[in-house]
DNA sequence: TGCCTTCGTTCGACAATGCTAAACGCTATC
DNA sequence: GATAGCGTTTAGCATTGTCGAACGAAGGCA
């Protein structure tokens, strides 16, 4: 007996697949990509597309992804235990320390971003709730491989990509930072995924001491910098929010 | 043969069903709830959550949804073209109007808000993205329901819920007010959804002269009328705002 | 503390179920 | 106006998912 139903792995792999290419798909395209017969392909999309997760563009035939799935996934925002903790949090951290705040979890090979505070000044920003950050170089990733197990064996399978000159893609000297990451209970990033941008982050544990997700802080690194450290009432600002919302979800302080 | 796939069915129903309830739910809930057999309940669940549809708390035992959703959800607005074309002109919509912009489209019984921008104030708002307005009260619900036939069908169908004393819940009484929208070009809600709440809101149309959605502007009625009735500049603006995403989407006019 | 219920999970056999291959009508293209 | 490609439908076979019953492990009640 197989371990999973094989229609459903077909249907979710469809998901990805309309998720991952940035056009439509047509159902040939679909077939062949995940090496199906056409017939099979269409009963599942049809199938799909009845329950909403998928739709069909009159004109050309082809598929994309579904409105039920963006109702489903905000429905998964409005459950989520650390995100409704981290709410009351997160504000306070963005203003007080004048920069965008993320809250992430691990999810695939990535960090998937649960919650995003704007920075607060005027300029315009987009929301990237829903978005994924790179594990091994961003400071939430970091921070999440260094205090996640799991999250720890993904990134040995995951492809580290070099986004910048100063990105570490090498497993040792990535362990070591893990390592230092471990030792300071926190981690951070200057230039490694996106020139001029910096990010400190800490993570969040539950009643159980285990890490359930990170916080962090994003900016360029003019500001957030000072004689090419990190300033250090941020990276304070940020382990206190974490140890705050550690604190909500159960976690004891020692 | 059956005309779509059971398991695929049954899967969604659960995804839906757990969207629906406010905890997490446990197998034999679920089990009994879709009038499954627990051994095949826990068939679908554990496929739905080796591809991240659906998580278990440790714990308990208990299932929820699961993240993929929240990255497959946000993909779809990336893809969603209305969305991209409506961007440019819903800022300058809210910035003239001075109020929160909503975008919506059909889905289901209700109106699934694809696009939200905050009322351009200092004060704290929650993103509505992802959230469901009900289709008979609401400005939205209503000019979608008055151009698009899906739509008026699915209101015959769907439970007419009173929300305030002046929510119109009987067909005759809406249909009259359809046959308005139609002939205006754009509804309203005053105290109909939610006390001392209302809106304006336009259809939007595609090359077929296909209603694809619809922008509105929702606030207090205290700042969106005068002498009872909705502020003619502000319903201009609104009915700009739709004329310009559909000739973007390439509806000609006339 | 010990019994008992109830939970999530596993097992094995059956037949209903979804898969495959081939043919269909259709639209665009040259 | 022929052709190549699309999405869709059909029929039959065997794979596949379903079911009922039994399992070990928690949790509640006395």
């Amino acid at each position: 007996m197989a371990k999973h139903i094989q229609s459903l792995e077909r249907a979710a792999a469809m998901l990805r697949l309309l998720a991952g290419g940035e056009r439509r798909l047509g159902l040939s395209d679909i077939a062949s990509a995940l090496g199906l017969a056409k017939a099979t392909a269409h009963g599942i999309l049809r199938t799909l597309q009845h329950e909403g997760f998928v739709e069909q563009d009159p004109d050309s035939g082809r598929y994309q992804l579904g409105a039920e799935l963006l109702r489903l996934g905000t429905t998964y925002l409005d459950v989520h235990e650390l995100r409704a903790r981290a709410l009351v949090w997160t504000d306070d951290l963005a203003r007080s320390g004048g920069e965008a705040v993320y809250l992430g979890v691990v999810h695939q090979q990535g960090v998937l971003i649960v919650h995003h505070v704007f920075r607060p000044d005027d300029s315009r920003q987009v929301l990237e709730v829903g978005a994924m950050q790179p594990m091994h170089s961003t400071a939430l990733g970091k921070v999440l491989t260094a205090f996640d197990p799991v999250a720890h064996a993904e990134l040995v399978d995951a492809k580290r990509e070099p986004f910048t000159a100063r990105t570490l893609t090498e497993l040792p000297d990535i362990e070591r930072v893990l390592e230092r990451t471990r030792a300071q209970g926190y981690a951070t990033d200057m230039d490694e995924t996106w020139e001029g941008v910096a990010s400190v982050a800490a993570p969040i544990f539950d009643r159980h001491r285990l890490t359930v997700g990170a916080v962090g802080i994003t900016g360029a690194v003019e500001r957030m910098c000072r004689d090419g450290e990190l300033r250090p009432e941020l990276v304070a600002a940020v382990r206190d929010t974490a140890r705050s919302v550690s604190r909500d979800l159960g976690a004891k302080p020692f």
